[in-house]
DNA sequence: AATGAATGAGATTTCATTCAT
DNA sequence: AATGAATGAAATCTCATTCAT
C-alpha cells in the first residue's frame, strides 16, 4: 500500500525562485516565450505546476523576472563604468558602449536563430526596457562631456535615444553577425557614427564587436 | 426539411480578398495580432471560416498581407520620390525620411496605445520588413550623394541600416508624440544626427515629424 | 499512414444543442453541476470539446439552458390549466398547485439524493427561476377569485409568493417522500393551510403529492 | 545560514479558533464561501495554512464552524423566549416569529448584494440547517397553543415547517427590503397569512420586518 | 501549536484549422 | 467560391490539502 511517494524537496524560497527565473530564461531563449510552457519549466525544475504558481502569479510575471534580471546585469556592468574615474569621457562612452553591444550579442547568440521572428514578445519587451534603462545613463556621460567640451551636442538625451535605437539594431539583427565581412563594416560604419553624431574632439572610437 | 439557406453571397475574388485584407489591417491594429481571432475578421466581413480559408493558408499569411501591403505602399512612396528629377541629391533624401516618418507616425496613430505591448509580433515584423526594403532605396540616395560629394559616407548601405534604426524608434515609440515637447526636440536631434552622420554640404535638414 | 480519422458527424444545429442540452441535464441532476465538467457532457454526447463551446460560451450557460428547458416546461403545463374555461377558480388553483408539486416530485426524483448539498447552485437558481416565473401566473388566479369572492385576500401577488415558498419547499426536502407517513401528514397539512390562506369557500383543496 | 524566523504567534487554541471562524464569516458573506480561498482566511487571521488546517479538518468544516454559531445564536434567542413565563402563546409565538425574521435580515444586510447567486452553498446550507433546528421549537410552541384552544392546528409540526418556509423567504429574497412599499406588503401578508393558518383567536399578528 | 513551501489533479477555455456539403 | 459545424490539442491557472521542520 506504498504510495510511490514522489520526493518533497524543499528549498529556500529565493534559491527556488532563482532556479525557475534560470530554466524560464533558457527556455525562453531556446523556444521563444509563446511557444515555451509553464509546464516545460517545472518539467525542467522538477517541481509541481503548484510550486511555479506560488512563486509567480502568471507566466508574464516571469517574463518580466527574466527581463528584469538580464537589464539589471547589463545596468550594473554600465554603471560601473560610468563610476570609473580617472577615465577620459570620451574613453568611457567608448567602453559603455562596448559593454552594451557586447552583452547583447552574448545574449543573441544564445537565441536560437530558427525561432527569430517567433520571440517577438520577448524581443520588444527586451527592448524597451533596455533603452528606457541605459538612456539615462547614457545622456549623463554625452551631457557630461557635452559641458567638457570634448562633444558638441545639443539634446543629449535625444542623441542618447537615437545611438541605443543604433545599438539594439544589432539586438535585432543577429544574422549580421554570421557574415564576418558584414560585421566588420557595420563596425566600423558604428565608429564613423558614433564619432559624427557626438562630434567627439581628439579621438577615435573603436568597437569590438 | 427545409433549411434557411442563408445569402450566399459570391464577389470578385480580388475584392473579397482585398476585404479580408482590410478588416484584418484594422482588426490588427485595434487589438493587435495575436488577440484577433480568424473569427473576428470573417465575422466582419461576414462570410463564413471556410472563405477565410479559401484566400489565405493560414492566419499568418494574411498578416503577411497585411504587412506587404503597408510595406509596399511606403515603398512605392518612396520610390517615387527618387524617380523625380532635377531634385538636388540632400533635398531628396530629405523628402524620402519625411516620408518614412510620416506613414509611421500616421500609422502609429492608428494603433492603440493601449496594447501597446501586445501587438510584438506584428511590431516586429513590420519593422524588419520596412529595414529590409527600405534600406537599398536609402542606400543608393546615399551612395550617389557620396559620389556626387554632397555627402560623406564610406559605407552607403550600413550607413541607411542605422540610419533607419533610428527613423523606426519612432514607431516603437509613440507615446513621443503625445507630448510636443519631447517631439519637438526629437525632430531637431535628428535633423542634426542626419546632417553630421551624412556630412552633408551645404544643406541643412529640414523634418516634419 | 492512414490516420484513425474520427468520424466527424454534422448534424442540425438544433439538434445538436438539445443533445448538449439533455446530456448536462442528465449530468447536472446525477453528479450536482459543480460535481460534472464540460469533458463529462461532451464524453457523453461523443463530440470534441470546442464543440460544446461552439454552443455555449460557458458552463454557465448551459446551466442556464437547462434550468430555462425545465421551468418553461413547468410554466407551460400551468398556464394551460390557467387557460381552460369552465373551471372553478378554486379548482383551477388546485390543479395548477398539483401540477407544481408533481412537476417537482418529479424532478427530484431524478436528482441523486447523495449528492444532495453539493448541487446548491442549481438548487438555488432552479428555485428562484420558478418562483419568479409561477408567481405571476399564481397571482392573478388568486386575484381573480378575490373578484369573484371565492377566495378572500388583501395582497394576492404576495400571497402568491409566500404560498410558492411552501410548494417549492418539497423540492428541498426530498426526504419527505421516502417516508409515505410523513408525505401524508404533509400533503393533508397543506390541502388545510391553502384553504385557510385563500380564505376559499365552498372547496376544500386535494393535493396529490 | 541565519534565518529571519517570522514571529511565531501562539495564543489560547480556543481564541484562535474563534479568530478564524470569526475571519471566515466576515469573507464568506462579503464573497462567498466558494470564491473565499482558505488562503484568504489565513492571511486575515495572519497564521500559516498549517495553522488552519491544525483546527479544522476541511474548508467544509469551517463552513459549518461559521453555521453552527449563526444557528446557535438564532437558536438561543428564540429559545429565550419560549422560556419566559407569564405571555400568552401567541404573543409568544409572534416574538419567536419576530426574532427568526430580524436576525435573518440583520444577517442578510451584511451579505453582499452583488454576489447573491454565487453564495447558494452556504444559502442552502444555512437554509436547511434553520429550518431543522427552529421546527421543534415553533412546533411546539404551536402544539401548546392548540391544546390551549388559542390556535387550532392539525399537525403542529408540518404546519410549523411550512410558516418557517415562508420566513426563510425573505432570506432568500433580500431585494425585498430595498423597497419599502413592497416590504410593507409582505409584512401585513405574512401578518394574514400566520392568523389565518394557525386559526388564532382573539389576536393579531404584528410583525416587525 | 505553528509554519509555509510544495503538491498535483483537474477544470475551463481558446482558436487555428478542416472538411463534408 | 462559399458554408459553418466540428475538431482537439494544448495552455493557463486554482486551490484544498499535506508534511517536514
Amino acid at each position: 500500500m506504498k504510495k510511490e511517494t514522489k520526493e518533497r524537496i524543499t528549498k529556500d524560497p529565493e534559491e527556488r525562485r532563482q532556479e525557475l527565473i534560470d530554466a524560464a530564461e533558457r527556455l525562453f531563449m531556446e523556444k521563444g516565450y509563446e511557444q515555451t510552457a509553464v509546464s516545460d519549466i517545472v518539467r525542467e525544475v522538477q517541481v509541481a505546476h503548484g510550486t511555479f504558481y506560488y512563486y509567480f502569479p502568471s507566466k508574464e510575471d516571469i517574463l518580466e523576472a527574466v527581463i528584469e534580471k538580464n537589464i539589471a546585469e547589463l545596468e550594473s556592468n554600465v554603471r560601473e563604468i560610468m563610476q570609473q574615474r580617472d577615465l577620459a569621457t570620451a574613453f568611457k562612452l567608448n567602453l559603455m558602449v562596448n559593454s552594451i553591444i557586447g552583452i547583447n550579442v552574448a545574449r543573441r547568440k544564445l537565441m536560437d536563430y530558427l525561432h527569430e521572428e517567433s520571440n517577438a514578445v520577448m524581443h520588444e519587451k527586451m527592448e524597451r526596457r533596455t533603452v528606457d534603462r541605459l538612456v539615462p545613463l547614457l545622456a549623463e556621460v554625452v551631457a557630461f562631456g557635452a559641458e567638457e567640451g570634448c562633444f558638441s551636442v545639443q539634446n543629449p538625451r535625444e542623441t542618447a535615444e537615437f545611438l541605443l535605437a543604433s545599438l539594439v539594431y544589432f539586438f535585432h539583427h543577429p544574422e549580421i553577425f554570421a557574415n564576418p565581412r558584414r560585421s566588420e563594416k557595420m563596425r566600423r560604419t558604428l565608429e564613423t557614427i558614433l564619432g559624427r553624431v557626438l562630434a567627439v574632439k581628439n579621438y577615435n572610437f573603436v568597437l569590438t564587436v
